[in-house]
DNA sequence: TGACAATGTCATCCC
DNA sequence: CAGGGATGACATTGT
């Protein structure tokens, strides 16, 4: 199909100058059913390559994001060990107080939150609520259950 | 020449 | 309602 003008120009001019062409150049059915075809066809191509590079950017982007979820996650991988071996010295000391004040042990019921790792049934909430804070005269704090409170006597006493 | 990537086209939905 | 943008699916082309 031969035009009187050239064909590269139909899909890039705006619709208002189309519809202008059209009016001026009077066009056989033939001819005006292949240039619409063809500027509906270059309009697509265009909004092809933008529709992929959208999509190139989003899985980028997710890429990036990814990378930063695993570096956060190494960082409270981190946290989460140097807490718990803290809660470990915390416990160990708690026992040796213990047994330096020769208190009842059996009466005192320690129970430091789970230390399984994160992948495990650690509790989502650590709580200190039900715990007795008691200074001894030595200066150590001791936690002891509250519902214990009245079996534990000191043993100065 | 087959595999894979890039690009074009079509159908369809939606504004 | 027609035009055109988005996008999934398929086709074609390039490497």
């Amino acid at each position: 199909v031969d035009l009187p003008f050239p064909v590269e120009q139909i899909s890039s001019m705006t619709h208002r100058a189309f519809l202008q062409m059209l009016k001026r150049e009077h066009l056989t059915p033939e001819q005006l059913a292949f240039v619409q075809d063809i500027r509906r066809r270059g309009k697509n191509r265009v909004a092809a390559q933008r529709c992929r590079k959208r999509k190139l950017d989003c899985i980028y982007r997710l890429e990036g994001d990814i990378k930063k979820l695993k570096l956060e996650k190494e960082k409270l991988l981190q946290e989460h060990n140097q807490l718990k071996f803290g809660m470990e010295e915390v416990s160990q000391k708690f026992s040796g107080l213990c047994q330096s004040l020769s208190l009842d042990t059996s009466s005192i019921i320690l129970t430091p939150p789970s230390l399984a790792g994160p992948d495990g049934d650690m509790p989502t909430d650590i709580s200190l609520d039900g715990f007795l804070v008691a200074t001894c005269p030595e200066g150590d704090a001791i936690a002891l259950r509250s519902q214990d409170q009245n079996t534990v006597t000191h043993p100065s006493q």
